[in-house]
DNA sequence: AGTCCGGTACTGGACAGTCCAGTTCACGTG
DNA sequence: CACGTGAACTGGACTGTCCAGTACCGGACT
């Protein structure tokens, strides 16, 4: 089973991926019907069901093949760069990305969507928070780990001050966006939130 | 309509607004049926009918009975002490009960279950947020702010400094048991959170 | 002509909300 | 202390709807 060929076959799966990606994004696991999903893809159902045995498999297909997007921010981490003299606004480039990228609404809304339904799928929730998360957070402490080794901060346990880091940024803001609709947020409100972030941080630990 | 009156009505209301939470609490809105409500209650679902309109109203009167519970987590924060020798005694004392009120199962779910259903109840999430977490967040500021005044602390954005605060001591805990099942944590993990985040809080901000 | 594939109609089950016929309970009256 | 009365409650049947998953048919391509 190829997985992005350019068969009939492949196409139609893509095209089932993509609508039911959108349909479950905006509407939840239960509030998507699966003859919602064939209509959007323009696909009979007998088709999806041909790709997809069931409504699970499907859904679990989708939120899996998203934790493949934190690559870019693991490289973004793994590769900061260890100067004295601009550490602060590097860190504060990177507490920008890190906000850019987990306020976008789409990560948002899977954000959601993943919480929602961690209950009928605990595998997905747990996937999704060892793949996504905790694999940025680890990288942030060997990063964090590799300054303090130059003396550029203080650190003893790089583990909990990528904990700190991430915190410090990130509960406000995605705290907020879990209870209303998906509020968007301005440039300027994470450029707020990102230099007072890594304000406090550096107070804390240089 | 008294609410915790003694007559056979309020009992019944009583009971159905008890199974109701717990439903809820376990299955979610949409996993949770008013027959599976009726039968727990041990009364006829007609009588839940009778008390409440319709499904929704049930969900939503429950959900915004517990924002009451705050109040106690008010009075704490409001009441913190002044006292320059026990600074960071009396904060991991004061983390140490966040942390406890936060964690705890209930409370967990809970907060799973309306964020969940956000998009289905927005004014229900909006409420939650600003009756509980902001209300907290606000007196919280308030505090240090008079912590401040007293030369205790350095701080020129109180509400800012509080999300830190809370942000320091609550984004792993409580991202992560959103996307397990609800992992019980054990006391000395709760006490290490405390301390490590006041430690990181104080050295930023004192 | 045979084989595959997509569309449509169907099945079985769940569930919100309603209706009704009969029962229990609280309580004031004779 | 009986008795009657009205309100609240019960159990269950019923309607209309929605939906996951399946069966079947007709047309296209080979």
């Amino acid at each position: 089973m190829e997985t992005s060929g350019h068969g009939r076959s492949a196409l139609k799966r893509q095209a089932i991926l993509e609508a039911a990606t959108s349909a479950f994004l905006s509407s939840g696991y239960s509030g998507t019907s699966m003859d919602d999903i064939a209509r959007l893809a323009a696909v009979s159902k007998q088709t999806v069901y041909k790709h997809f045995s069931d409504k699970e498999k499907l859904f679990a297909e989708i939120i899996l093949a998203t934790t493949d997007r934190v690559d870019g921010m693991v490289d973004l981490v793994a590769r900061f760069p260890a100067d004295a003299d601009t550490l602060e606004e590097d860190l504060t480039r990177l507490a920008r990305q890190f906000l850019a990228a987990l306020t976008h609404p789409r990560v948002l809304r899977l954000r959601r969507l993943v919480i929602a339904n961690a209950d009928t799928f605990p595998e997905l929730g747990a996937d999704w928070y060892e793949q996504g998360f905790e694999r940025v957070l680890a990288t942030l402490a060997a990063t964090f780990e590799h300054l303090a080794g130059r003396g550029l901060l203080r650190i003893d346990q790089p583990l909990l001050a990528a904990h700190h880091f991430s915190g410090l940024l990130l509960w406000i803001p995605v705290n907020k966006a879990m209870f209303y609709g998906s509020p968007q947020y301005t440039e300027a409100e994470l450029d707020h939130y990102a230099t007072a972030g890594v304000r406090a941080f550096l107070a804390a630990y240089r």
